[in-house]
DNA sequence: ATTATCTACGCAAACGTTTGCGAGAACGTT
DNA sequence: AACGTTCTCGCAAACGTTTGCGTAGATAAT
């Protein structure tokens, strides 16, 4: 009903006697255009709540200010808290965003990348999907748009790609453990060669080097789809050892509650007998009893740092694509599941 | 480098030797184009892999099949599952949907408005910030786009809102409760007067009259911001009554978990001593020890009907607005916090 | 005085699509 | 044979913005 036509260029214009061009100009701040008029032309576009309309601009400069986001799963609360720092920081710099879930699911990722491209987003920012095969959807997309690729991310993509120090902060995690005088450590980590499950197990096998421990293959358990469940059942395996471990680091926090209730189950005192660190800051890490040490992922700055290189690459466009790692750093969080007072 | 030109209505047009006009009619099925030339149209579209220039598209025509979504908090679980329901339905519907996040704060609330709407979304769905107090920003959003509200709501706004039966809801858990025997049942609500926490405060009162049992203020319990620590809090005040409560009700399940762990604290055995009952089913519900008997919210079914109705309206655009509230029906997950063989 | 340089602005095309209007062809009607 | 319809299609304008180019006037250089 009521049209509220929206205050275009050609209104102010013709209100200032200048040409369309000139006021455009004016508005971007072109040299070309004098102090005063640029003064002038602004004054009274904010007068009139000028604003420019984003699909003329978008069809003329092909730039949007939308980005895509794609994760896997965004119930995940890690997820989530990368999300709070991807939307407020692109906010902060006149971006919107548009998030999509690929379930894991490579096909769907790539029919994503797809659309996102036919919406005209500049840039993309994503998780990959797990077990992701075909790197070539993917560098397709690259030599369209800018991508930056965060969490679950691929050396084979050259990008930048945004990632916490998985190495160290489980380095840190099991030192943490030795230093409370345990020596017999348990891992429970993935089968399936995922980043950061490598990566994790890296830091766990450093850490029992640099401190002159044996590596014990059977204490080392893997599993495909690591969850709760699988922490559970895997956790009852180290309790049927003969040589029990004295404490058990989970690649995942859903594991090391699994770990946790299955230690609690059958009574074995947590963390004298054996304690438990796990990997991620969940929510439910506060819930469980014994309260679950872990290592804190700083999502927030993930999601910052991610979408600030990527909207740096849409707006200072680089000629060659290099991959370019950069690492967040995590901290470990004590709680009573491996606190030793 | 490779600028990969999109294929064009043009090119279409030069390639069969048609007009534009007739190109682009042809693909939007237009009557006034003969079906066998509709077809050549096609064909060569999809094999040139044609697809429209999304700007073009909705500078013309003032539709951009993107949705705005704003929620005060991305990190709560019922929050994601909502969304995923959001995402999938418009995915299918051919809508892609941009997120933001008010974090409960009015004024960026309606900030977030203004721009979304400037970014031409075509319809915007919400669940209001706390203690939203001017209601005339989001009422003249309304004759600008259609609006469509969930979760968090307000009889204010002449739109179509989508919630969950919370009345019944909250009657059957309290009834839950008096069918295993108890007859004392406390509640923990919010002293805010918001929507939810009313209605639930309803169907607990309704529960307890149909079945004949006594209403006692003591056993009434407010609180500003609901949360963990607060139904720890109150949970301890409960405690400390002469008359202590058989059960709990708690409005949230952050609450019911604070709830339990004082129970726990204080040695007091669950259910058969002192009954809980949550709200919302958390995935923390299911970390506590014992599990958390609570109403479970099917997120994703709101999100995938608030959709289908927005959609709907801005599709076929309705001359009045008229309030229209859609119950989503709960149901209630029975577990060991209230579970009596 | 002539020419070159600079400043400040306007003209008009272009981006890709939709759509009102008009018009030729084919057909049937009288 | 003249006329009215119907079916197909093309012409051209329009959406609001950006931008290459042109240019009038002012200033500086020769």
């Amino acid at each position: 009903m009521s049209k509220k036509q929206n205050t275009t260029l050609k209104d102010l214009a013709l209100a200032l006697e200048l040409s369309i061009s000139t006021v455009s100009r004016a508005l971007n701040d072109h040299p070309d255009i004098s102090i005063s008029t640029r003064e002038r032309v602004k004054l009274l576009a904010t007068k009139l709540h000028y604003t420019p309309n984003l699909f003329a601009k978008g069809f003329r400069t092909h730039r949007t200010h939308i980005l895509g986001v794609i994760v896997p799963n965004i119930s995940h609360y890690f997820t989530t808290t990368i999300l709070k720092g991807v939307l407020s920081e692109s906010e902060n710099l006149g971006y919107r965003v548009i998030i999509s879930e690929s379930k894991n699911d490579e096909i769907k990722q790539t029919e994503m990348l797809e659309t996102m491209i036919q919406f005209g987003v500049d840039g993309i920012l994503m998780a990959l999907a797990r077990k992701t095969k075909s790197i070539d959807s993917i560098l397709q997309i690259q030599n369209r748009i800018p991508l930056v690729l965060f969490d679950k991310v691929s050396d084979k993509i050259p990008c930048t790609q945004v990632v916490i120090n998985d190495e160290e902060a489980a380095y840190n995690a099991v030192e943490h453990l030795i230093n409370t005088g345990k020596t017999r450590i348990a891992i429970i980590k993935e089968t399936e060669q995922s980043f950061n499950s490598r990566k994790r197990f890296e830091g766990y096998l450093r850490a029992l080097k640099e401190h002159n421990l044996p590596i014990d293959e059977k204490i080392i358990l893997s599993t495909e789809d690591i969850s709760l469940n699988k922490g559970k059942m895997l956790t009852n395996n180290l309790l049927s050892l003969k040589n029990r471990p004295d404490a058990i680091f989970a690649i995942t926090d859903s594991a090391a509650i699994g770990a946790i209730k299955a230690l609690n189950k059958f009574n074995v005192e947590i963390p004298n007998e054996i304690a438990v660190v796990g990997f991620s800051n969940n929510i439910n890490s506060t819930i469980i009893n014994p309260s679950l040490s872990t290592v804190d992922q700083p999502g927030e700055k993930i999601g910052r740092t991610a979408i600030s290189y990527l909207i740096d690459e849409i707006e200072n466009p680089k000629e060659t694509l290099l991959t370019k790692t950069v690492e967040i750093k995590t901290n470990l969080i004590v709680r009573d599941s491996s606190f030793v007072p």
